[in-house]
RNA sequence: GGUCCGAUAGCUCAGUCGGUAGAGCAAAUGGCUUUUAACCAUUGGGUCGAAGGUUCGAGUCCUUCUCGGAUCACCA
């Protein structure tokens, strides 16, 4: 195995060597440079972080009275003395703190004095340093094994606290202890009489106006891009940090919600011999001793089901999936899903409920506030949308209904037109680029105008599906249709047209999932439950009472993704047992996401589930859109990433 | 998988028509005892993502590859 050198893994260059000459004349200096604790003051009752300190009342009350002073005065002009020394006499009253954390900046020195800011990773606080009253704390020579519990280290001695600051680099760790006090322009800082080394930084930091600028980096080294967060000056938007404590916010929001309606949090097993629950591929690994198969879970759902019939009538589970397919903005080979269920309740109900929770947690989240901003649109969590799949079709494709003297779609899909319509508008759409043509672009300009061109495409599906009617009772010439291309590749999208026809059964029963995504599915933008699903699609979920061709089923969008997905779940072993067969000839037939038939599961359902409701919600869906990003990754801290290749070096 | 874009000093970025590799921050040295992205002076720092090609000459043009981003396709 190549195991690589240290100086493979910290690559030397100037700015390490200089924090490594720094590391070895501190630890001629203070002797141990990894000293092993730092024990901070209790003035504000709690442990003195930074963050504590500056959110003390008695703190905060001098820092509140020095900025309503600065705020009377002109732009850049200083506090008046003897406001600022009233201040600082009372500060001095505080008696010393002890703090700690991490330098932002390297040491802005003046001579004989320095001021520098150490942040807890949240906030940052000045500290104040003076060659002349500044005295460094020795760490011992001691090292592992030195100290036992009869002979109690000594109490350390001191060092020249100066020559210890000036060997100090940015990022370092330290503790300090002083006394409070405001500068002259007026910010609270620390005035440092011992200082404590704790800790180097043999990397530099990230740059402190700009941060980590590459996605790339900020993602493949989230701690470097954390630290950023505290050391940045500017920035737009959420800091890294506050994606993850806003995420961290919605989640503990769910869970308390989840807590106080009478749910139990349970783990179901991550790791399961039968991937299943959901539509899709699964990771596979191996259990040596066992000698099985293991699948990574695609979904808790039918562990979580069976807890139902074990007598759990409120359970949910709030953690990873896994899904071994392609990854976009939106999706995550792991991911992170809540899910629960309810005994005795249907869909209608589940959908006030996850209404509800969903509100409360967003508020928690945001501020107290149920809007948010993303991208160029206003989200408002204040009222969630309920219609049916074939409303919202219907809604949007209207000219259809009086057509077809009807505003259900399934009796327009009876139409074998109508079912030649959407055959065309799939395969023209996909050859998008020819419908261009007909707005007169040539290739050079579609090429130049990619972006452009492509939204031109969405934003003319419409037009398109207008179009689509000569194609109800023949196939139509390029010239007949308006498209501007050579007769040869207009044939080639026909014969795949008429190839596909062979088969409109598959667009009978399809159709409506298709036009739904095509014409609706992106434009809910506002909190949406669609309901009303087909029960093809649905096989974990009862029939409607009144229709059996629907499934009592909805999924929430948002920003045109879905956010959540639920329904009454079925309950009958025999139906389910039945839908799981479907499922698995769907398999035979190539279809290599339909379920898979668990046996157990139905075994379970035999001993008798109650009715009941249940849910999934993408978490780190909502989390995207709480904090205004559009890459999942985003809102992930260490998404997956291909190992950085090193390049091979020929010589020795 | 297709298409487009990006990769230059430790970091953030310039680099024109193919003609000696640049700035700010950071680092090193010196100065400065209340600064605010502190300031002033001096110095060092580069396999221009990798490999190949065209050319008298390539950071720049061409080809392939690596990694990343965007987008389409696939997929809940």
């Amino acid at each position: 195995m190549n195991i690589p050198e240290f100086d493979e893994i910290i690559e030397p260059n100037d700015q390490t060597e200089a924090r490594a000459h720094h590391l070895e004349a501190l630890r001629e200096l203070v002797g141990n440079v990894y000293p092993n604790k730092f024990e901070r003051s209790k003035f504000t009752g709690e442990e003195d972080t930074i963050t504590n300190l500056l959110h003390f009342s008695a703190v905060k009350q001098v820092v509140d009275e020095i900025k309503r002073h600065i705020s009377t005065l002109n732009e850049g002009e200083r506090p008046h003395p003897e406001e600022k020394e009233a201040l600082n006499a009372e500060l001095r009253t505080f008696g010393n703190v002890r703090v700690s954390g991490r330098l932002t900046t390297t040491p802005r020195t003046m001579g004989k004095a320095a001021f520098v800011h150490l942040s807890d990773g949240k906030n940052r606080i000045q500290i104040y340093v003076r060659k002349d009253d500044v005295k460094g704390i020795s760490n011992g020579g001691q090292r592992e094994g030195e100290a036992t519990p009869n002979s109690p280290l000594p109490t350390p001695d001191f060092v020249d606290g100066w020559d210890l600051f000036k060997l100090l680099d940015g990022g370092d760790f330290i503790g300090v202890e002083g006394y409070l006090f405001l500068t002259n322009t007026g910010e609270l800082s620390i005035h440092v009489e011992t200082l404590q080394f704790l800790s180097k930084s043999l990397l530099p930091m990230p740059d402190k106006m700009h941060g980590i600028a590459d996605p790339e980096l900020q993602r493949r080294y989230r701690y470097a891009d954390l630290i950023a967060s505290s050391l940045q000056v500017e920035h737009e938007g959420l800091t890294t940090r506050e994606v993850f404590e806003r995420r961290a916010k919605l989640i503990s929001g769910m869970r308390r919600y989840l807590d106080d309606a009478g749910y139990i949090e349970v783990e179901t097993p991550m790791l399961s011999p039968k991937a299943t629950g959901a539509a899709a591929r699964p990771f596979e690994t191996y259990h040596n001793a066992l000698d099985i198969p293991l699948y990574a879970r695609i979904a808790p759902e039918l562990y979580l089901k069976r807890l139902t019939v074990g007598g759990f009538e409120k359970v949910y589970e709030l953690n990873r999936n896994f899904r071994n397919e392609g990854l976009s903005q939106k999706h995550n080979p792991e991911f992170t899903m809540l899910e629960f269920y309810c005994a005795y309740m249907d869909v209608n109900g589940m959908m006030d409920f996850a209404e509800a929770m969903i509100k409360e947690a967003v508020m928690k989240a945001n501020n107290g506030s149920l809007v948010v901003k993303y991208g160029e649109n206003e989200i408002d969590f204040g009222k969630f949308e309920r219609i049916s799949m074939k409303e919202a079709i219907a809604k949007v494709i209207s000219k259809d209904v009086e057509k077809y003297n009807s505003s259900d779609p399934d009796v327009w899909l009876e139409d074998e037109g109508f079912q030649r319509r959407i055959l065309a508008h799939r395969e023209l759409k996909t050859r998008a680029f020819n419908s261009l043509h007909v707005s007169g672009w040539s290739d050079e300009e579609l090429e130049k105008n990619r972006i452009a061109a492509e939204n031109k495409i969405e934003s003319e599906k419409f037009e398109l599906w207008e179009k689509t009617k000569l194609f109800e009772h023949s196939m139509p010439t390029a010239e007949e249709a308006g498209f501007r291309v050579p007769d040869s590749i207009w044939q080639i999208s026909v014969d795949r047209i008429m190839r596909r026809a062979e088969n409109l059964q598959e667009v009978k029963e399809n159709g409506l999932v298709y036009l739904f995504e095509e014409f609706v599915e992106s434009d809910l933008i506002q909190p949406t439950f669609i309901i009303d699903y087909p029960k093809s699609i649905s096989p974990l979920s009862k029939a409607s009472p009144t229709n059996p061709n629907i499934a009592e089923r909805f999924e929430l969008f948002i920003n045109g993704m879905e956010c959540a997905n639920g329904f009454s779940e079925l309950n009958d072993p025999r139906e389910q047992y039945e839908r799981f067969v479907d499922q698995m000839s769907a398999r035979e037939g190539g279809d290599d996401e339909a379920m898979v038939l668990d046996e157990d599961y139905i075994r379970a359902l035999a001993y008798g589930m109650p009715p009941a409701a249940g849910i999934g919600i993408g978490i780190d869906r909502l989390v995207m859109l709480l904090t205004n990003k559009h890459s999942i990754r985003d809102v992930i801290l260490f998404p997956h990433m291909k190992p950085i290749v090193k390049v091979e070096q020929t010589e020795e």
